[in-house]
DNA sequence: ATGATAATGGACACTCTGTGCGGAAAATTC
DNA sequence: GAATTTTCCGCACAGAGTGTCCATTATCAT
């Protein structure tokens, strides 16, 4: 009995992987057919089925993969950057450059055209990467973690969508900030907060 | 000619309408055929594809009704509670109140398995409500006021979403509270904010 | 009442789905 | 290198949905 998986199976999934990630950078993933990724991919039929359920199947698999890889790379990370954990928001700066990066990936999966799916499996990745860095940097029980978590990791795609759609021109590091302004300080700053005043004597901005 | 719709045409968008809103509590949206809606409906085929050009124009079209709705409702109120527009949530307390009544519906167009169409069109319409509300109570030009609005309508999905699949239990009040503390001031009250405790010297959480 | 307009059912060609084979091709094992 | 297991392939299939057409019937406006 083979102890590793048979080549062949291993070649099948990945050519159906990379047809799946390569046509979903001309037509949105739910617009497209089981059988567009097969005659992409050059795989049978029935192969197909052989190995995955349906097409969803086939991009749960994928983002699996991207997962152990992301688990992978952060557990090699040696520990960099002194400050440990002080930042909830540590993850975003990598992040926005990683989306940079690969914008056009990021736009077919996160656009508003994008689709449901994608958006939850990546909902989903970035709410681990979040629940992470929030570990026991949250005080008081006013606010549930796991719904801080779904705020950040919400801001952090509607920034990202937002970027893509009308200011692609911005560097990542703008995006950044603003993004973690808005995430950590709020509205207060930005608004005509004339009832507030009182409480927020003399909110500096100073260097940031 | 009619100067009016023929009422058999109109009778048939309603009932089509209707059918959708009602098929919509049992399926996603996504799940839904167009042989489902016109067989709840108890309407022909032919029918159908006579007055819409499939089940997202229909949707669409029952968004559209929605919104002409909200605009009369809106233009109705006589400049309700003194406070003008100071607050750019003032949206939210009424929308979590309207969301609690009517969760069933809310739950399938906004959950995780709700479906990208229907969230984008809550979402377009929650932009132009934010949009409104936001209207010159933004200072400064460091972060633009289409990507406020959109932080907001996002944390505002996030919330009702959390909320209902995580708390269904809260009350309006409590997540509206809970949400507006979030938007307005942000992280910083609730993480171990070592570093920046110098320059928010005593944030006074009263009565609010 | 009568001409205009809309609804109906059924038929049509089409695409996609998921499954089930026998035979071909490759891999693993000896 | 030969035997055997595993996988792949092509093809066919039934089922479901889509969007369009048409002749017929029902309903409307005046």
């Amino acid at each position: 009995m083979p102890r590793d998986i048979d080549r062949r199976a291993a070649r099948t999934r990945k050519a159906l992987h990379q047809a799946l990630l390569a046509l979903m950078l001309r037509k949105s993933y739910e617009a497209l057919s089981v059988q567009d990724i097969i005659d992409e991919a050059d795989v049978g039929r029935s192969t197909f089925y052989a190995h995955y359920t349906g097409k969803e199947d086939l991009l749960r698999s994928g983002f699996q993969l991207l997962r152990e890889e992301l688990k992978e790379a952060r557990s090699a990370m040696p520990a960099t950057a002194g400050a440990p954990h002080n930042d909830p928001l540590g993850f975003s700066t990598a992040m926005f450059e990683h989306a940079a990066r690969y914008a056009d990936h990021y736009r077919t999966m996160i656009g508003g055209r994008g689709g449901a799916v994608t958006q939850n499996e990546i909902r989903l990745i970035l709410s681990e990467v979040v629940r992470q860095e929030l570990t026991s940097t949250l005080h008081g029980d006013a606010i549930p973690r796991d719904f801080v978590v779904q705020f950040i990791v919400g801001a952090f795609l509607t920034t990202l969508n937002w970027w893509f759609e009308r200011k692609p021109g911005l560097l990542p590091s703008q995006v950044d900030a603003m993004f973690r302004s808005l995430v950590l300080d709020g509205l207060s700053p930005v608004i005509g907060d004339k009832h507030r005043s009182a409480d927020h004597p003399a909110a500096s901005h100073d260097a940031d």
